[in-house]
DNA sequence: AACTGAATTGAACTTAACTCAGGTTGATCT
DNA sequence: AGATCAACCTGAGTTAAGTTCAATTCAGTT
């Protein structure tokens, strides 16, 4: 369990700006799609440059999950924190997986299309590091989830069932979405929030 | 709507050997990480053999998706043809959906990993008529879902609600096991079966 | 002004996908 | 059997994109 330090920035670090321009490119191209270059020609500096903060363009792919991976977490926590009813905190939870940027959705697509990344090791040392603390993310977001039922099983306000399987499998259901999802498509977000906290109270608790 | 026409197997033909030793390499290992020439190496092929039957590894990879999304299909209607009632048709179809071989299983996930490569246009001819038809199958699936749903519901037998997306997130639901399941996990493909089988109906029915 | 470390660069290197020009194999026909 | 033709295969070479490296600039400090 080493947890990554944020390098902290120096008052002409592009890395944030490096990051968001990745955001971009990554999710609306894909990764594979989008040349490396690319990215440092947005930032407006040369290709080299972006090695002096990633020690690879998969590295950085790493660090975008993350961060979101992070982002996600703390989401939920802030959401659920203070709601005791099971059934208000999973609506509470669902509801706050949904009530994000557009940029944030990118983030959440980049995610979405290369978990399969988190399961082999990778060569280089700081890959590595950001493999494993995404892997653990993962399965923290997913403690969270499977925690949220097993208190609500436990209360008797959801019925009995395996909570590790049907935590991940909202979890799924949940974050299926932003494979198809687009801010400029017909279905507004609001929408599917809507649909989707339905579906998963049903799944759980009834 | 041009269909793809398979090219018939000439007696001393490799691509049924190539697309399978693609789907053991690209499953197991992931498409980006596997090398081409290993598939060739697999096969007892030079690796410019492979142009002989695919244009790129990419092309390779959108084949075998196209042709995991037609067994998906073929198996969706087969299981639910002569079913009528609404709810017997969903557990059916849901059963059917995870009624599957070890290939298949890495078949799915690398279909699940995939499912980006789908929204842009690609430069050459085949891949892009592959890539074209895959599109297609995604719809014909999701329009096999959402109309069990439609039938469903006009029948009473399911409350009303969008059906399209419902129809989408049940299938989203279903497939995100791919990204995770393994045979060789804890968790046997039975139980998984039956767990989302439930939760199919209750997210629909109830 | 000299020093320091962060930030940047152009040129060279590496790797893996891909192309090409030609060679081999084997089924079929006369 | 021998000729023929298409399918099948290969070694050598090309290309594109990620990456490395040695050298340079820049901003702030002593």
């Amino acid at each position: 369990m080493t947890r990554i330090v944020e390098p902290e920035a120096g008052p002409r670090s592009k890395r944030a700006a490096i990051l968001s321009a990745a955001v971009d490119c990554f999710g609306e191209a894909g990764f594979e799609a989008t040349k490396w270059s690319t990215v440092a020609e947005r930032v407006g500096i040369g290709q080299t440059a972006l090695y002096h903060y990633f020690e690879s363009k998969t590295h950085c792919l790493l660090t975008i999950m993350r961060l979101e991976l992070e982002r996600s977490h703390d989401r939920f926590v802030e959401a659920t924190k203070d709601v005791e009813d099971p059934v208000e905190a999973l609506r509470a939870a669902v509801r706050a997986a949904y009530d994000v940027s557009p940029h944030e959705v990118l983030q959440m697509r980049i995610l979405q299309n290369h978990m399969d990344l988190l399961s082999g090791t990778r060569r280089s040392k700081r890959e590595e590091a950001e493999r494993v603390a995404a892997r653990q993310l993962v399965q923290v977001v997913e403690r969270d989830w499977t925690n949220l039922l097993v208190k609500g099983m436990s209360q008797g306000a959801f019925p009995l069932r395996d909570a590790q399987l049907l935590g991940g499998s909202v979890l799924g259901l949940i974050v299926s979405v932003w494979r198809w999802y687009r801010p400029s498509g017909p279905t507004p977000l609001s929408e599917i929030s809507e649909l989707i906290e339905g579906a998963c109270v049903r799944m759980v608790a009834s």
